[in-house]
DNA sequence: GATTCGATGTTATATTATAACATTATTCAT
DNA sequence: ATGAATAATGTTATAATATAACATCGAATC
């Protein structure tokens, strides 16, 4: 099946995040029952704490959430979580900024475009087939066979755009 | 003055590698010299071994590559360099792999999409408008004001795909 | 030639990520 | 239920990438 168009706008600063937390964490576990894989303690606190915003996060700043109080896990323990929800395509991850968000669209199998600001650090997910479609046609001139795709566009949210103007 | 499509094939094995390198380095010399910045010796030199291939290139093998004998530069000497040479577009960085490649169009103001195959490492950069229309189209849809973009694309060129068959 | 400014050298350290092995928890066959 | 096999996590060490801060050098300008 072929994706389907979706623009995430960017999120409002008032818009209802514990719903987006509790949607996203509750398609990861219908997931993992369906596949028979296991959504751990650690995988699924990794997992919300990604959602704790709509700006990608690095990894030790995971770490330290982790551990707020007491000491710290070390970097393996989030990494590995990070490779499963990776795997799993329950997270993204920007590499032009090596950090992590949460997918908005976990179980369908897309590409996705990634609209990030500069400013607030919030980013849009957007699937546009057409520029799959494009790259793919480009691909064939090459004779190049495409596996996985970065794309990533950094600049100023709507928002920040308009504070900047006043 | 809108870019115009270009798409660089992937190089063959038998091209002329030496003619790349003279133009790449003559295009940066003239840059250079018609903007009054100035190519150092060292600058010319890591934009050289950037050069070498057509694969993008870590920063820490360019640092071996600048001194094989004797002692070796430390970081910054080779990251100020591949500093300098992003800022004047004369190559570009590959956030997938933390890698810098010649750019092929230096001089042009571009936003270019890389195909990087992952079995030869060979890369190809291309310049699709249609890319790059369609993702300004999209961001306005967001009120999104588009700076920079990273597009890059990994998978099997031509002649891996054709020697895995075999 | 002295001064200024940009480029490079040098040392130290920050940031991101993984290797290797030990331990604990879960699953599965019996 | 019990023990073997497997998966997940803990732990220690280290690799790989990148930058901060300050010293020195060299080219350009006066």
């Amino acid at each position: 099946m072929r994706a389907k168009k979706a623009i995430n706008r960017f999120p409002t600063p008032r818009h209802n995040h514990t719903a987006c937390v509790n949607a996203a964490i509750h398609e990861a576990e219908d997931y993992c029952n369906k596949t028979g894989v296991r959504l751990t303690e650690l995988r699924r606190k990794v997992l919300e704490l990604v959602w704790n915003s709509h700006r990608p996060v690095g990894a030790y700043d995971l770490l330290e959430q982790l551990a707020p109080s007491g000491r710290k896990a070390a970097p393996p323990t989030v990494y590995r979580s990070l490779d499963f929800l990776l795997e799993h395509k329950l997270i993204h991850r920007i590499d032009s900024l090596n950090a992590f968000i949460g997918c908005s669209q976990p179980g369908h199998e897309h590409d996705a475009q990634f609209f990030i600001c500069k400013q607030c650090g919030e980013a849009a997910e957007l699937i546009d087939p057409k520029i799959e479609r494009t790259l793919v046609k480009d691909a064939k001139q090459l004779g190049f066979n495409i596996e996985k795709q970065t794309i990533e566009v950094t600049g100023l949210c709507n928002r920040c755009n308009k504070r900047r103007k006043i």
